[in-house]
DNA sequence: GAGTTTGAAACT
DNA sequence: CAGTTTCAAACTC
């Protein structure tokens, strides 16, 4: 797929492009530090909506797996460890949570994985090979995430010698960290009670530092993304959907000390000084922020370096997703030190919402919102960046799905705007060193909202039961997960994309199909934005496999994809949401006319002719939104929104210009959406207001059809149940003692001669030219004889039976 | 299924 | 911003 000019950068939410807190990570993370997470039930603060989660042992079991990495999972909590090369995989029986497992188990025949180790490999649906040191897959409301590490990065972990394992018992969120191969990903729940885990890294992590930037995409404007970091470390949190955040950590140095919040725009992070906001130790705190109209903002925590290692236990950013089901936050915890080898990440995220953690490759350009993460392995660490968004509008995550290793592709869902983005991630060789090409790395302590420099990154996610998915993928195991493998050792945490109409300023820019070019010095990436459908598709369950590294075509692979059936099926069958085909004739589905192209998808099974709306034209396409966009900004934000405070109900954000429709037919926009129209419609005779006898009547009329329509597919139920029914009885079965009715014999055959009788004797009737009426006397009196003979039959097997004891 | 109506989107 | 044209969906026959 071709990049698009830096132009279209701009579009790219600055969270994304944004990797000086990448750079800012320190690349001198000597000795191979150690990183105990200590479980602190005093300083954490529970997840109110954690879910308990049953042990989910034998989900993703394997030997080596187990033998590498260690899950407990208590109640509430669930603590997951993985060696640096296991590959970790985060699966939750019960949807609400999170789970890290191995999942070995996983990986399917069609996906070839080049970890000898592991040897993780997933295929989806055949369709596309995915090969990756590391696999996330989710499944139903579950986010499965799995590290396969390169063999290299292997052997280089049991070089070290270092446990590599982090444990942790009792916590209830799991945090999924990327990094290259061989760097340890470390996904914790924060501790309730017992001893936190301990990740260990050894290797040399100072040219190779694993930057992690989270880019989380969430509500409307209210987002807020807050950003803990006990040095580097940016947490996220969209503020929006965040009402009530608690962190708890506990270090060794101090744990009672609170930590500093500083909340600053995500763009201004920069200014801040680590010291500034060091706290050593987070516990209780309660973030809160409703306003809706509130920029996005990052909170930016921070501790003092402590050379000492530290288990970030206690660092927990708990948002109560029952409170705020539509919250997500992002809560990552590192230690301060470049020479703690791994620092945890604490997410609680609102998966039921749909909303996704993307994590990106370090890209130059600076974004507000970073996470990065330093990590402590010398081998191979490649820079990931997870952003976090907050959607202005909706309290969707932004996910970036790495399809290709180069250009890897990774799908971003952009909360709100209902659109899936891909980015092209050129991948990097795991040789490549962690530091990003862009500006100068010492700029950790920066106020950047988040660089956690940390070889593992722990992310507790409260997960709510989703409620509206909006992307639904057909199995059941694996519906909203997504599962992604990549050669390099991006991460990914994939979660289910939510219906939530609204879109974050900074993503309303990002058009679908929109590919952004990495800017000047930012290095090969590129992010080009993906219709939903094709995320969708790529969704398909079990496993999504994204494009090997071998030369993957982006465009036309997943084009491809998108058109293939999966499982027999076809794309449109597949996908959870239907879809109106466009017919779509002139405008080449590039403009808003088209629905497609409007909802952000790419024109799938549809009646158009001259389509663009597809990868194939992706230049002509991108060229569209931009022109959409520079006539309409909000031209792909959902019509449809909130009214104002106070108001409950929806109404259309920009009101109807209907003049002979009354607003009472589908022409109108809000009658098609089932609303009233509002103040802000221009319409003419409008009718359809709440007191409208006509819309009254309207209502009536089609409540009356529903029912009608209801009482219909009832009665076709039944009566097809009915005759199913009979048909089961009518076979002549002869049981013991059945008592069987004489209509139980009546079969196809006794059918048959029975009609044949009737005509017969309506022949007759004919041929003897009697009246009507006698005929049909004749005809009910051969009827009777029917009868009379299937019952004398029936009675007689039944004593034909009954005599042989049948 | 063809033709008409309608209103949003696009254009001037 | 207003008027006009274009467009595709909704609707009617």
């Amino acid at each position: 797929m071709d990049v698009v000019s830096p132009e279209l950068n701009s579009l790219l939410p600055d969270e994304i492009m944004d990797t000086e807190a990448i750079e800012d990570i320190p690349h001198s993370q000597s000795d191979g530090t150690t990183v105990q997470s200590e479980p602190d039930e005093d300083t954490s603060v529970p997840m109110e909506t954690d879910t308990p989660v049953a042990s989910e042992s034998g989900f993703c079991s394997d030997a080596t797996s187990a033998a590498q990495s260690l899950i407990t999972s208590t109640d509430s909590t669930l603590s997951i460890s993985s060696g640096n090369p296991i590959p970790i995989s985060i699966s939750s029986l019960s949807s609400p949570l999170l789970t890290l497992k191995p999942c070995l188990a996983t990986s399917t025949a069609t996906t070839k994985t080049t970890d000898s180790v592991t040897g993780t490999s997933i295929t989806t649906s055949g369709l596309q090979k995915l090969s990756a040191p590391f696999t996330i897959s989710a499944a139903n409301h579950q986010i499965i995430l799995n590290k396969v590490a390169s063999s290299q990065a292997t052997e280089a972990a049991k070089s070290a010698g270092s446990p590599q394992v982090i444990k942790q018992e009792g916590q209830k969120l799991l945090v999924t960290a990327i990094g290259k191969s061989g760097q340890p990903i470390v996904l914790q729940l924060p501790h309730t009670g017992s001893k936190a885990g301990v990740a260990q890294t050894s290797g040399d992590t100072k040219s190779q530092t694993p930057q992690f930037k989270v880019v989380t995409i969430g509500g409307r404007s209210e987002l807020k993304p807050v950003v803990g970091s006990s040095t580097n470390q940016v947490t996220t949190l969209q503020a929006q959907q965040l009402k009530t955040v608690q962190i708890a950590k506990k270090t060794p140095a101090s744990s009672a000390a609170p930590i500093k919040f500083i909340i600053t725009k995500t763009v201004n992070s920069k200014g801040l000084s680590p010291q500034s906001s060091v706290s050593p130790v987070i516990a209780g705190r309660v973030l809160t922020q409703n306003s809706p109209v509130m920029p996005a903002r990052t909170i930016t925590l921070t501790e003092p370096h402590n050379t000492s290692i530290q288990s970030i236990p206690g660092k927990k950013i708990a948002i109560s997703p029952l409170k705020t089901p539509s919250k997500v936050t992002v809560v990552s915890v590192a230690s301060p030190t470049p020479s703690a080898p791994q620092k945890s990440v604490t997410l609680p995220v609102n998966v039921a919402l749909g909303q996704q953690i993307l994590t990106v490759q370090q890209s130059t350009s600076a974004s507000p919102v970073k996470v990065a993460t330093s990590q402590t392995t010398a081998q191979n660490i490649k820079p990931v960046q997870s952003v976090t968004v907050g959607g202005v509008s909706g309290s969707q995550f932004k996910t970036i799905i790495p399809l290709a290793t180069q250009p890897n592709v990774q799908q971003i869902q952009v909360p709100g705007s209902r659109f899936h983005y891909v980015r092209l991630v050129t991948a990097t060789t795991a040789s490549s060193t962690g530091q990003p090409s862009g500006p100068s790395t010492s700029s950790i302590p920066t106020a950047k909202p988040m660089v956690v420099s940390t070889g593992a990154v722990r992310m507790s996610v409260p997960i709510v039961p989703a409620q509206t998915m909006k992307q639904v993928a057909p199995k059941p195991l694996t519906s909203t997960a997504q599962v992604v493998t990549a050669t390099q050792t991006q991460q990914r945490l994939i979660m289910p994309a939510t219906p939530l109409p609204q879109i974050q300023p900074n993503f309303t820019n990002l058009p679908p199909g929109t590919v952004l070019a990495p800017a000047p010095g930012a290095g090969n990436v590129g992010y080009a934005v993906v219709p939903a459908q094709y995320v969708t598709q790529l969704q398909q369950p079990p496993f999504v496999t994204l494009a090997s590294s071998s030369g993957f075509q982006a465009s036309a692979g997943i084009q491809t994809q998108a058109r293939l059936p999966l499982n027999g099926l076809s794309t449109a069958e597949t996908t959870s949401r239907p879809r109106k085909p466009c017919n779509c004739t002139k405008s080449q589905c590039l403009k808003l006319y088209c629905d497609c192209f409007a909802n952000g998808e790419f024109c799938n099974n549809c009646n158009c002719n001259n389509c663009f709306n597809n990868l194939e034209h992706e230049t002509e396409r991108l060229k569209a939104i931009k022109t959409c966009l520079d006539r309409n900004p909000e031209a792909f934000k959902p019509k449809i929104g909130k009214g104002k405070e106070g108001e409950s109900d929806r109404r259309h954000s920009k009101g109807c210009n209907c003049k002979r429709s009354g607003c009472l037919k589908n022409y109108c926009e809000c009658y098609e959406a089932k609303i009233m129209c509002s103040s802000i419609c221009k319409c003419i005779g409008c009718k359809n207001f709440e007191e409208s006898p006509e819309r009254k009547t309207l209502m009536h009329l089609a409540d009356a059809a529903e029912v009608r329509v209801q009482q219909q597919t009832a009665a076709k139920t039944k009566l097809s149940s009915q005759i199913s029914d009979l048909l089961m009885r009518t076979t002549p079965v002869i049981s013991s003692g059945g008592g069987r009715l004489p209509y139980t014999f009546v079969t196809k055959e006794v059918l048959e001669a029975t009609c044949e009788c009737l005509l017969e004797q309506a022949k007759r009737a004919e041929q003897t030219h009697q009246p009507q009426a006698e005929a049909e006397r004749m005809i009910l009196e051969e009827f009777g004889h029917c009868l009379m003979r299937i019952i004398s039959s029936a009675g007689k097997a039944k004593v034909d039976c009954a005599s042989i004891n049948c």
